[in-house]
DNA sequence: AGTGTAGTTGCGAATCAATTGCATTTAACT
DNA sequence: AGTTAAATGCAATTGATTCGCAACTACACT
């Protein structure tokens, strides 16, 4: 299991077994993932978990902004990554599912507009979907 | 019931009871529905129907690209509205779930970068989150 | 208008991700 | 080491959505 002392601790968690696995996993990928594929990832590495589990701890590490959850494609796919320092976009596969990670953000210069209603802003989620190379030229 | 004939009816597609009924309900509506307010709006109006063939009818009239499917707020709200001429993008009250639509786009000016991976884009999406006027100063 | 048939719906059961309840276990403080 | 609130194992449940199948109906063709 990957050392998980580089990142910081959130104050008010227990420092459980199950919760340095979840973490070292999430520490481990360079993509977001969904409860299922960590959960299935500390099975592979010989521990023991219960999905109900994972789901519990990935709601109290999202709670303490450690990490973040992400929906795409329509609600197919709910994923979890770090949070990184910077926000992120990304941009889905809508055939193999891979996730690209987008270098920019259309929000950066953009003032929304609305009708009449005035929304107080707190953030936004921007999502591309398209085929990915490999994908791209299948039959 | 409104009448639906301003729309024009997809091919391929039979004119029954229940898919007038739905449509109606879309047409009136001036913000995007979930598949339950669909179903209840049409129960409220005397006509029966079953929430199995609500979501049926949604995804024929979405393939027909009649109506457009939304989810947002990470996977707890699905939505359905008639496809607008223009693509929309909204911004939803996350106290409320109100739906407020966006006048403009971030997209229409920007190029999105990523690092080595080229993605063939198909569509985006775009989601603001915040508080609407009424929720702002609740307690 | 009557008939054939593919498409549609009623209805219930099934699915799937996610959540919850409760008894047991454990991390962290004294 | 003892105490306790928090965390987990485990199973059952929820809620949105989908599926299977028999009955029905819109529409095309006599």
């Amino acid at each position: 299991m990957k050392d998980t002392s580089t990142i910081k601790w959130p104050e008010g968690l227990k420092r459980t077994k199950t919760r340095e696995s979840v973490l070292s996993v999430l520490i481990d990928s360079h993509s977001p993932l969904s409860a299922i594929e960590i959960f299935s990832e500390i099975e592979n590495r010989g521990e023991s978990i219960w999905l109900s589990t994972v789901y519990r701890i990935l709601d109290a590490f999202v709670e303490k902004g450690l990490v973040t959850k992400t929906s795409v494609l329509n609600n197919e796919i709910t994923l979890y990554d770090l949070t990184h320092s910077g926000h992120k976009h990304y941009a889905v596969c809508i055939d193999c599912h891979k996730i690209v990670t987008m270098e920019n953000c259309p929000m950066d210069d953009f003032k929304p507009k609305f009708k009449n209603n005035d929304i107080e802003v707190l953030g936004h989620k921007v999502e591309i979907y398209g085929y990915c190379k490999d994908c791209k030229h299948k039959s």
